[in-house]
DNA sequence: TCTTGGCACTCCGCCTCCGTGAGTGCCAAG
DNA sequence: CTTGGCACTCACGGAGGCGGAGTGCCAAGA
């Protein structure tokens, strides 16, 4: 009971901090929030969910701020999950629905997830390595150039350009592709060094050098984690808090301009309840220390193929934030089953 | 005499804003620059040319700022060619001849850029339309999809899946195939559709619609200018001009999203020595009324097939940038006959 | 043991005031 | 046309002075 009020009053901090991005006092808590309990109540309160950590001073005799572990609390403990308007819903489907490709879909929903949000927006493509292989196919482009398409069940196409030791007969290449194909179809990322070890020994000695150049393509397509592209939008969202937020946004922008930045970002996703969230100091990216990242992985055939989410200050409205990436995340992996 | 010290004030009124962000007086100006002549002088050629619209104070009794249009003088008859230092150079050597792929020219293309020049960058995939086809393929994926693949010279490579209105045998799609490649190989985009015109005609009747559903594929992929993808990068660097920016940064982000605008700011290149420069107000976008745009096209054998460039504050370093824009543009047209 | 009103205290934010200095325009003399 | 002199303007920065929101503590009441 008094434990329970305590976490009241920090519920209530945060979301009035979150509404007006200014310091909280007892008073105006009072006011705004039905408590029930005077302001000195309150502040014995708030002295001990300082001393906790939850929450801090700007300075001596300021309102009260949540600290990263307050906002913790509150997304482990106190939010309760707020349902997208309908408006909201009818804009997810408006926007998706219409997309024509995989290309087309990743760039409408990093729109959509940033103008729902308000924040900047992160998508993934769907990953390579947790896809499996529809189709190969090997084009010559000249007497030693062969261009080499991978195609995955996902809608993704990766393609790459061959330079071959020497010419190479269409017999041979016509050979290889079946072979290829037979070795493939069907099968994941992680499969395809074992899939293709045997390939070379089907083939004459003098086309050997060919097919292990061919081969070894295939091989670096599959290991290189060239699928882990991740599109970004909305930044300019960042510019919106002038001098609210925290700190400059140079850093921020800085960082997320490193692909690799935003698949660290994406990638570690611990799943709670399909929606992860990391505030502050938790972020394992450094620039990002005033940010809160939260992210959902979306699916096919229920299988998680990438991740999505955004990337937004601290104090942002996490309730609403969550439910929408979750909602544009389920409606994505329902677009690809569709596909 | 009289003109030409007008104008080397200009000149030494330019390079000085550039260099500290502050409005700049007559008694600096001697300073700094040996002009010879006494402040009262150069107050007098500086009425002279706020008269003539060049300069402008932010309020009286304050220093004198460039005005779009003294930009615009500086660029067209005032500044000289400033040659990149050599670490500029080396950094563009090593930056591009490490490319494997057009993807990773131009990704690498426009972080070199906004490292070089400290601004933001864009970089524009070449152009289909512009480009003649090398290949194209079509795969089955199911008894009623296939995918096309276009190839193009400039290493580019573009994919669609189609879905067909009933099953497509096998020797149907073959014939197709070697017909496509026949009509399209060597042909320039705005060719195909007389290329492809007649080609259903040799099929049998039942299964023209097949062909139509595919030809009208291809007919779309030349015409839609799906091609004309622009990479953004160095956003980052709008952020470090603190206040110094003439106005938020927030209005320039949002720009810089739309694809769209970023196709306008390359698109509309008139030819200046290579380089295209477009000052404040002279630029066709809302939003980017105070930011400059520096652009140059790229070529492959000597045809242009994209432009790239940079949008910076309009106190910048015109010389510098342009300079570098210009490099960077001739050396990506370098990499690209290489390949 | 918790709650509450009272009270003194702190300190940020805001306003005003004023001095300073950089910069200007004008003018008369060279 | 150039130059030194001069009066004028005005942004900027620091000092000072409130006002008010907010706190912590305490003693009394439930």
């Amino acid at each position: 009971m008094l434990e329970e009020r305590r976490l009241a009053v920090l519920r209530a901090i945060v979301e009035d901090y979150v509404a007006t991005h200014e310091p909280v006092g007892s008073k105006a808590l009072v006011e705004r929030h039905n408590l029930g309990v005077s302001p000195a109540t309150i502040r014995n309160d708030m002295a001990a969910l300082e001393e906790e950590g939850f929450i801090a001073q700007p300075h001596t005799s300021a309102g009260r701020v949540p600290t990263d572990l307050g906002y913790r609390l509150f997304v482990d403990r106190l939010s309760g999950v707020k349902p997208l308007s309908a408006p909201e819903r009818r804009a997810i489907h408006q926007f998706l629905d219409d997309a024509v490709d995989l290309d087309d879909v990743m760039s409408r929903t990093v729109r959509l997830l940033a103008q729902i949000t308000r924040q900047v927006a992160l998508v993934q493509y769907p990953s390579f390595t947790r896809s499996t292989i529809r189709h190969v196919e090997l084009v010559s482009l000249s007497a030693t150039r062969v261009i080499l398409v991978v195609i995955v069940d996902t809608g993704r196409v990766e393609q790459r350009i061959i330079d071959c030791p020497a010419a190479l007969p269409e017999a041979t290449l016509a050979d290889l592709r079946s072979r290829l194909i037979v070795a493939l179809a069907g099968k994941g990322f992680a499969d395809v060094p074992d899939a293709v070890e045997d390939l070379e020994e089907a083939f004459a000695a003098d086309d050997r050098p060919l097919v292990r150049a061919i081969v070894s393509a295939v091989l670096e397509t599959a290991r290189e984690r060239h699928d882990e592209r991740v599109v970004l939008g909305g930044t300019a969202h960042l510019a919106r808090y002038g001098e609210a937020f925290p700190i400059s946004i140079q850093p921020v922008l800085e960082a997320l301009e490193e692909q690799v930045v935003l698949l660290r970002l994406l990638g570690e996703t611990t799943n709670l309840q399909g929606v992860t969230v990391r505030i502050g100091h938790e972020n394992p990216v450094e620039g990002l220390e005033s940010t809160s990242v939260i992210t959902a992985q979306y699916a096919r055939s229920d299988h998680p193929v990438a991740s999505l989410g955004i990337v937004g200050p601290t104090h942002m409205d996490y309730p609403g934030t969550m439910s929408a990436v979750h909602a544009v995340a389920r409606y994505v992996s329902r677009i690809l089953d569709e596909q």
